[in-house]
DNA sequence: CTAATGTTTTTTGTATACAATATCTATTGA
DNA sequence: TCAATAGATATTGTATACAAAAAACATTAG
């Protein structure tokens, strides 16, 4: 049965600027101005503030009454945070989604780190970060817990957008996500457990290190 | 320094929702009618779509576009996916709580246990479960990862409004809040993270056998 | 009697208006 | 010159108005 989907205006505000977020046109502490955004966006201040209600309940964006809604920064301690909470539940998901995982998602899977490959090679930062952020989320999505799914989509955009450079060498994590995938594809749960916990606990082991100097770029 | 807190009526809007959520007040699959809550909150509808937002955002109201917002009712399943993340991360919360635990927050859980106490005897059991909310949220509190408490927030409130009764008896979780709070004051932190993985396991097995009668109360 | 159609009412989505507050700029006084 | 004050401007919070869509109700046709 087809079904028309109608969107409001206040989740197509809410997609494209958590989309301007995850892309990094939007930085941590950058003021929105409700007015300016508005009519950039084409629509009132009305949907406007839905979506900023929505963007503030997840933790992406900070509203201050009165002053105004900042994309929200963190501190080195909270993105720490982040990631304690991250080894706890991507291997989770990855277990999950070993059970889950169909032919036509792990096709979906191995595109990606195609794509991976070559931003590696290239050393495309930014694309990396994109592809990286689509291949986790790719795999919370076939962890089929939707929740999971949408915590991790929260804390993988406050990652991409507050911590500038990458964690690990790309050759690493490339090589990792093709063990990651191989594990999947075997519907090896323990494994693909085992190879995210890993995978994370590095890039948290990583940011300790740089906690004090990774401000600097 | 003292400084002058305001709070804008979205923001208390959307507490009291909440709150209402957790009392009971408001039940899963209800409908949240914009004009009538508005007028009975004593606020315009411009605030009340923000909160709504919110709230829907936290996965504690549904709202479908053009036909209105719902408290969400969540299926068995979907409650099991709550518990598999909950086991991943109260357990940490608890670790990080043994640490950070001060004389005052042990002060304040005693008192919380006092009271669950009594409403074990009493056998009432909406106490049990406010107060059962309040213990848990208060450790989360005390492991000082904000995006932890926020997170859990959420999935507590969910369980207390989708899941009528208890998933053990009361004494069994009495029993096991005092063992949490001997680990927490005597800062063991190994102790404290396998005593609340043990005491969500039990739950998340007994919402499992339940699955298929839990519905008929 | 039931299903289809038409009409009325209710609700939702959004723009706009207005008031309050914060921020910025200009002026004044020490 | 700097700090304090006053005035202007910008922004935010909220109520209200209006249009569109959905829901409810009434009427008609088979």
């Amino acid at each position: 049965m087809y079904k028309v989907e109608f969107e409001d205006l206040a989740t197509k505000v809410y997609k494209t600027l958590k989309n301007m977020i995850i892309s990094g046109e939007l930085k941590p502490g950058e003021k929105l101005i409700q007015e300016d955004l508005a009519e950039r966006l084409g629509v009132s201040r009305t949907p406007l503030l839905s979506a900023f209600a929505k963007l503030a309940q997840e933790n992406l964006v900070e509203t201050i009454s009165r002053r105004g809604a900042y994309v929200k920064r963190f501190t080195e301690q909270e993105l720490v945070d982040i990631y304690d909470i991250r080894i706890q539940l991507e291997p989770l998901g990855a277990e999950r989604a070993a059970v889950y995982i169909t032919t036509e998602e792990v096709a979906q899977l191995e595109h990606l780190l195609k794509e991976y490959d070559v931003a590696t090679q290239t050393k495309d930062m930014h694309t990396l970060k994109q592809i990286d952020y689509q291949f986790h989320m790719s795999i919370m999505r076939i962890s089929r817990n939707r929740l999971l799914y949408d915590m991790l989509s929260t804390f993988n955009v406050i990652i991409i957008s507050n911590i500038k450079g990458l964690l690990k060498p790309p050759e690493k994590s490339d090589s990792e996500h093709h063990q990651l995938l191989d594990a999947l594809k075997g519907k090896n749960s323990f494994e693909a457990r085992r190879i995210m916990y890993e995978h994370i606990s590095d890039s948290r082991d990583n940011l300790l290190k740089h906690l004090i100097p990774f401000d600097s770029e």
